[in-house]
DNA sequence: TCCATATCTGCAAATATTTGAAGCTATTAA
DNA sequence: TTAATAGCTTCAAATATTTGCAGATATGGA
């Protein structure tokens, strides 16, 4: 098989699993640093169980990985870089939706770049 | 409904049009410049009625237009720029691979970005 | 008419989502 | 030291969705 099919495969793998959601706010929360399944349930007014869901399956295809500490677990990206290439693809969506909503877009632009800067400070 | 949760729902609708491997090929192809069906589908070596298929889904969601020439219809993307993101989405599978199969993703790489840089020169 | 492409039909089979209940493990309370 | 609790995960099962794809037919230009 040429290696542009299995590429391409393994990206749409990714696609896949960034087709929800659910995950996508994930990692832009993930992206502003570790934290744990509560506090992502809370941010995303999820139940903890579908988080961990979530989680589970980005675990499996090493999105992300877990720390443990106590009885919490900590999550974070494997490679922090992926929220802001997330990002970038907001510049696609803007042309597609209404005028109105266009400002929404911006602001959540701004809004998770200020999160992976967060990230970024690695502090 | 927070912008954070239709933004969100945006994207995954973006992720979900790239999470086909024919359809994440389609994009490359057309990074490199416009092209009529047939010439996509050979390239690809896919029937017509497929390719045929994938750009009326992509269409849909204006990813890719059209222009009619005679009896050909040139596709291009509405954002050129969209080829060049999902090149760079190929350095969060290249971690993800086996070593050997690690090449393979760098000279996709290497193919694809050339094709995007046709596309700037826009000749 | 022929060619290039679109659309329609129809379905199978895979696939993902969601929820509740039950199960672990580490801490805290008794 | 045992029992209770907190924080998660995992399982099971119902459901929803999809979505992928082939083959036949339609359309519109040359």
């Amino acid at each position: 098989m040429p290696s542009r099919t299995i590429v391409a495969k393994e990206l749409a793998d990714i696609f896949k699993l960034l087709a929800h959601p659910d995950r996508v706010r994930l990692i832009e929360e993930l992206g502003a640093g570790e934290k744990d399944v509560n506090t992502l349930a809370e941010a995303m007014a999820l139940t903890s169980t579908r988080v961990s869901q979530h989680l589970s399956l980005l675990r499996a295809h090493r999105i992300v990985d877990e720390r443990r500490e106590g009885r919490h677990r900590y999550y974070h990206l494997q490679q922090p870089e992926m929220a802001g290439w997330i990002v970038v693809g907001l510049d696609f969506i803007e042309g597609r939706m209404h005028n109105l909503d266009k400002s929404k877009v911006r602001a959540v632009r701004r809004l998770w770049a200020a999160n992976a800067n967060g990230a970024d400070r690695r502090d």
